[in-house]
DNA sequence: AGACGGACCTGGACGC
DNA sequence: TGCGTCCAGGTCCGTC
């Protein structure tokens, strides 16, 4: 669920309240998500400070003292935020209250300006993950992640780079986090709507002969990079789950353009087409028949 | 190597 | 009201 727009909402949604606090303990309320947790995770987090926290794909980094680094994936349904509303009253936290039925983490915290916190990851289909890195450790996790598409490292050259001899569906060429990171169904969706390209178009086709990027994929980098900034000045979008850290909404979804917008108008200026929907691998496509093209 | 389907989970929306 | 079915923003793994 989340993609990169909402873990980065959640990121700046966090930051101001927990850069800077103290971990004073940690609670897990079973033994793993879609993973166990690391040996030792509570007690290794203990009596840390949260230096900064940051954000790779969609991948939260919470940078501590002492050079450990807690990793966390939010999966389809992941949330944090904070108990009893504590942003607005920090006095009000009640370590008494019981856990609620999808809150597997709770850390206590101590933060300078703010006082006691308790910061809680819930997620109900546990599709997330945590994990905790040494200082220089290499993460598997974050390996094999292709550039930032915020990042001057992604450009129309590095996909053609990639999509060079695939014949794969663009729409998977996108979605594989070793393309691009941080992309996933609706952001592709948009993106390729924004250039004019169908998602079941090869991905291979879309490099010139020469093996450069051409017009397709500038303008398919350039959608990409739109899409997320606006997205992320919005908040992100919120569909069934996702949440910013504060329990607001974000406002995304209202601007989509296709997806999930089947048998609706293009909104495409002058375009006449209506908003189709396709299955690829499984999941949802939504595109434009008339203003995107194939090969 | 690349592509695909299934698996991992729960809850909400829908149809009968 | 209740039950069954389908669907959902992600990623990993096995198989072809």
């Amino acid at each position: 669920m989340p993609e990169l727009p909402e873990v980065e909402t959640v990121r700046r949604g966090l930051a101001p309240h927990v850069e800077g606090a103290e971990i004073l303990s940690v609670a897990l309320n079973r033994a793993d998500l879609r993973f166990p947790f690391p040996p030792d995770f509570a007690a290794r987090l203990a009596g840390r400070r949260i230096e900064r926290i940051e954000r790779r794909a969609k991948y939260l980094l919470f940078r501590l003292s002492g050079g450990l680094t807690w990793l966390g994936h939010l999966g389809m349904t992941g949330s944090f935020g904070f108990a009893d509303r504590l942003l607005a009253e920090p006095t009000r936290y009640r370590p008494s209250a019981p856990a609620g039925r999808h809150e597997h983490v709770v850390v206590q915290l101590r933060h300078p300006r703010e006082g006691r916190l308790a910061l809680v990851y819930a997620d109900p289909r546990r599709f997330g993950f945590m994990d905790l890195l040494e200082e220089d450790e290499k993460s598997p996790y974050l390996a094999g992640l292709g550039p930032e598409p915020l990042s001057n490292a992604f450009s129309a050259e590095s996909l053609a780079e990639r999509f060079a001899g695939r014949r794969g569906p663009v729409k998977a060429a996108l979605l594989d986090q070793r393309v691009v990171a941080g992309l996933g169904n609706i952001y592709v969706c948009e993106a390729l709507h924004r250039a004019h390209i169908r998602p079941d178009c090869a991905a291979g086709a879309l490099v010139l002969k020469s093996g450069r990027a051409g017009a397709r994929l500038d303008r398919l980098a350039d959608g990409v990079r739109t899409v997320l900034v606006e997205a992320i000045e919005a908040g992100g979008s919120t569909l069934r789950d996702f949440r910013q850290a504060d329990g607001g909404e974000g406002y995304f979804q209202h601007r989509f353009a296709v997806y999930d917008r089947e048998g609706e108008p293009c909104p495409t200026p002058l375009c006449t087409g209506t908003v189709r929907r396709i299955v690829q691998s499984g999941r949802s496509s939504f595109f434009c028949p008339v203003c995107q093209k194939g090969p």
